[in-house]
DNA sequence: CCACTTTGGCAACACTGTTGCAAAAGCGCA
DNA sequence: TGCGCTTTTGCAACAGTGTTGCCAAAGTGG
């Protein structure tokens, strides 16, 4: 049996409990929720609120705002957050473009910018051109609290320690140490992960009502997937998880990069690139099914650039194949679902998650 | 953003520490753990470990159990479970035979009783079969304090509400309530999961050194798999989680009894059924590196009836696919893995799993 | 105008793990 | 043998958590 979650004092358990407070304001959004509502929502008294929003509202996360409808008797006094009470921003590193944005404590994006970036050119020049990015984005939209920055990256890599591992096509990247790096340039905390873990924690705290489990299916110049099983972005030990496109569906199939025979991203990418987007979307609808089956997930949900390019069709696919045995959606934010959940890996503490 | 770890208040923060403590104990064995040993491992202060340990003393469920040698300062004094402090009964419904054992609180099984099972009579027939094989193994033993009886059936179903969905081949089983039927009878709190689970369970407690994730693929008259992810049993909302059979390996394929072309449990059956005992082997390693993949599990082991056959050519062919990525081994308890993962059930809550 | 309901705060409380200090019990060296 | 040192454990007082009991505030509905 391992133990990785150890005992807890007081401490946590206060911390604990006020992350799932703000987890609930969150999801109440600006029309906030009262003290009562957050009670039984968190299984906790009436008193023990009062005492956690107090608390956050001499921190300034929280503030009253306003009265609601009396249902028969006092009417309740609405909590929300304050969304200026922190930032964070938000990397994503792509192939061929930067991205960053900077967002506040409610995961709303205050400010965007992209540029065209190479990635092949080196460690320097990136951290170059991420660190100016960032620094033009916090000088032209100065807030005072920065919480640090979160940066999304394709490729294996490992989350804890924020070190790049051998990243497909740019072997300059082996063994980067990308956290430490651009933490020592910006002077910020900074949180690293894959691109599709970014995708899909930014949809777990973004949905309003997000279920508890979820895949987020990425179809681009790669085919991966972050996966979010009860409520928490699963990476597995080494943060190898979400390998999705190197399934075998087609044993002794087509030869694949990896060196395997008849992967989905292969199988799945010649069909893109044959303009077959009906036997794309069902290849990756096969795929969807086998995750599914495997891990008894609610909803899928798809994005990446393949995927936004002709919406409808990859959803039709995939929901023929999966045949209604759970729903099918690509993204609402489309691209920026990425940049967006780049950001909440920064704030996704705050709520427990 | 989901809810389901709602706020936590003293009872439960002791609850929580309590548990981590008792799985520390149980991870000791026999040989026991000293105070100072529980307090770093657990991450509490040897203060707080005095007072835990002294309530479980108490209680009755751990014992001193004499000195160790001194390093240098006051030796230790070693703390142990006590075996006998509770037990619990474990069964496991095949299609063809019953199995129940008694466990105590360490998880070693006291008494074992097996009997042949006409699953297919019913569940009038069964029910009897069971509470008569129950009551002849408490009879025998004569124990103060059982738990409770966890319950290991094949096929699909509800783990919370311990209903039987459609169990394959067995349609007079639909929608049955087990758990409450047969905690009636027995007179004793009943849980109720699949037999894949209850092993992966029984695996990831048994484990002296259980890695935080590893996959249990089990071979016998189907194909299916339990899941245990950063240390608990991941069985998804509906218990539908470990699908593991039925994921499509070929495109096109042959079709199997689920409706689809290409699925695993098809292919892999059929290779058994020719005897062709590399070729599956190989299919099963190729949808255990789908998994790997997909959730970057620490390790593999294999069992079921086919594997326990011939067990050194599934383990090779299985790592032969693998490539060394992870390790692989055959269950070290043979098809008895079952019965003991369904004691268990009873017994995980104690230990915080 | 008066019950009644609902919300929320104040004060006292019970219980958690923590801190400070001391005793117990061995080792090692002069 | 005597002394200092280390390590383990316990007692007592403490800080801080959520809880309970009680009550004021502020609406609705008769």
């Amino acid at each position: 049996m391992n133990r990785t979650d150890p005992g807890a004092n007081l401490a946590a358990l206060r911390d604990h409990n006020t992350a799932v407070v703000l987890g609930l304001l969150r999801c109440a959004g600006p029309a906030g929720a009262s003290r009562a509502e957050l009670a039984t929502r968190a299984g906790l008294t009436p008193q023990a609120v009062s005492k956690i929003t107090s608390r956050l509202r001499d921190t300034g996360l929280a503030a009253e705002a306003g009265r609601r409808a009396s249902t028969g008797g006092k009417p309740a006094t609405a909590l929300r957050l304050v969304p200026g009470a922190a930032h964070a921003v938000g990397v994503h590193l792509d192939r061929d473009a930067l991205t960053v944005t900077l967002v506040d404590l409610t995961g709303t994006e205050t400010a965007t910018r992209t540029a065209p970036l190479d990635f092949g050119a080196g460690a320097e020049a990136v951290l170059d051109a991420v660190a100016g990015a960032v620094t033009a984005l916090l000088a032209d939209h100065a807030t005072g609290d920065v919480l640090g920055a979160g940066v999304a990256v394709p490729g294996p890599l490992d989350h804890r320690s924020g070190v790049l591992h051998r990243v497909t096509g740019f072997p300059r990247w082996d063994g980067f140490p990308l956290r430490d790096a651009l933490g020592e340039r910006l002077g910020l905390p900074v949180v690293v992960d894959k691109d599709t873990n970014a995708a899909a924690l930014g949809l777990a705290l973004r949905t309003p009502r997000a279920t508890g489990s979820f895949a987020y299916l990425h179809l681009g110049t790669g085919l991966g997937a972050g996966l979010v099983l009860d409520g928490g972005v699963h990476r597995g030990p080494r943060t190898g998880a979400g390998e999705f496109g190197h399934q075998v569906v087609q044993v002794d199939g087509p030869l694949c990069a990896c060196g395997d025979r008849g992967c989905l991203e292969a199988l799945c990418l010649a069909a893109v690139t044959a303009g077959d987007t009906a036997r794309a979307a069902r290849l990756l609808g096969i795929g969807a099914l086998n995750l599914v089956r495997l891990l008894d997930i609610d909803s899928v949900l798809l994005g990446g650039g393949a995927v936004l390019a002709r919406p409808t069709a990859y959803v039709d696919g995939v929901r023929d194949v999966l045949g209604g045995a759970v729903p099918v959606d690509v993204v609402p934010e489309g691209a920026r679902v990425v940049v967006g959940g780049a950001a909440e890996l920064v704030l996704a503490p705050l709520f427990g998650v």
